[in-house]
DNA sequence: TTGCTTATTGGTCGCACACTCAATAGCATC
DNA sequence: GATGCTATTGAGTGTGCGACCAATAAGCAA
């Protein structure tokens, strides 16, 4: 299935073609699994040789460690953008709770699970991983915070709410691969709902308010590859 | 490093030999991993040849999903005994508790998390993991409803409120391989905690009754961690 | 003791993996 | 157009995996 004969190579600069390696790996660790960044697996994808990655990665595993941590880092930017938009912190939230619960976010919920369990035999991946951990607790900590600044919010300890909420989301990606469908809407809705507790908010308060939006120019990610479909595993 | 010299072949019934290799990788499974279950390690650790274990499990992957429901099962005995031990409803939540946010709790955990991954690419884990996940939530319903039916606890739907304690058990395991130690003991508390409020109790409930226990032969569960007292960072 | 059933062995095959390295060729520069 | 740097290739190493199967021997029954 490779594009026919490799005809010509193309010479990239190094630094282009790290990136365009660690995309791949990304792309692949989100649509296939971490387990699937082989060197003749990424190499495929980029028409290139096996060693060509070697060359750029002497270690798969830092390589893993780098996919994880570039696939993350874009969801969050998504899902919780730093610079929060005008809108209110409400939401700001109820975006990412819609989000978060979403189909949309079944492959990030199936990474994360990946990752977490290949951190038991990875430790440069381990370390990516408690990374990007504290990177998106403090980026909820922080819409949090602001929402009670702005009188939005109503919270002791942001950081706890911030880690309540996360478990709870933890919680439900656990079931990722293993039946997303049969959930009744109560338990969907258990991360938002468990929001809405922590900051004194009225049931249901971060649910409705995803649709009357003024369209934050945020369209279809390019990133994401719904087809494929390609899956094995030995 | 095998045994020595493969001295005498030892000829057992099926059914001994077939429960003596479930035991083994269900041994593999919770100190090494899932992905540990091959042939080779099993046949070693049981000094036969792996020929053996192909015989009686002739697809691998069966094997691994064996091993997952017995150890669960197991597990999940210990847990939650199926016939409530005379003390209160509350003293058996209580151990429950105590049991799965303590570090024996540790190797369980990291089996969950194991085999939701792995059941991304394997049909027949899936279907264990399944399996296990209603044994589990049934089980816990139980106690909930038992509880409630003594007037211990107050709950309007038993199966939700076992559902939304699970969740937050899930994840917190999910952090089994990534730094159990640095949460504070607001956050390991956090699935008693949901349970106590769930259940009508007060705070605290469920972590108390721990130690003043009529010796139901319970061994192995000495370790009342009151929290690992490390601080955390944002 | 003898014989027979079958649990167990030993060996082999094909595959996928990470990693290494000398040889090659793209391309910017002169 | 020639030159030199180096990105890229091709070929090969060794390991571990699941699966397969004819040969072997353990231990029960006759």
């Amino acid at each position: 299935m490779t594009s026919s004969v490799q005809r010509k190579r193309i010479r990239k600069s190094p630094d282009d073609r790290r990136a365009e390696i660690v995309e791949a790996a990304a792309t692949v660790a989100l649509t296939e699994g971490l387990e699937c960044i082989t060197l003749r697996r990424i190499a495929e994808q980029l028409d290139v040789r096996p060693g060509l990655i070697s060359h750029y990665f002497p270690a798969v595993e830092d390589l893993v460690a780098e996919a994880f941590g570039s696939a993350a880092t874009a969801e969050l930017e998504s899902l919780l953008p730093a610079d929060p938009p005008d809108g209110s912190s409400l939401n700001h939230l109820a975006r990412f709770f819609a989000r978060t619960t979403g189909p949309a976010y079944d492959d990030m919920s199936r990474l994360w699970l990946n990752a977490r369990h290949l951190s038991r035999y990875r430790p440069v991946l381990r370390e990516r991983v408690l990374g990007q951990e504290s990177l998106w607790r403090g980026r909820l900590t922080g819409a949090v915070r602001a929402g009670v600044e702005r009188g939005e919010f109503r919270t002791e300890d942001p950081d706890l709410t911030a880690i309540r909420i996360l478990v709870v989301i933890d919680g439900l990606a656990s079931h990722a691969n293993t039946g997303l469908g049969n959930h009744p809407s109560a338990v969907i809705r258990l991360a938002a709902a468990t929001a809405e507790r922590e900051l004194g908010l009225a049931d249901g308060t971060l649910a409705l308010a995803t649709e009357p939006e003024p369209a934050t120019a945020e369209p279809g990610s390019p990133t994401t590859e719904p087809g494929s479909g390609t899956e094995e595993q030995s």
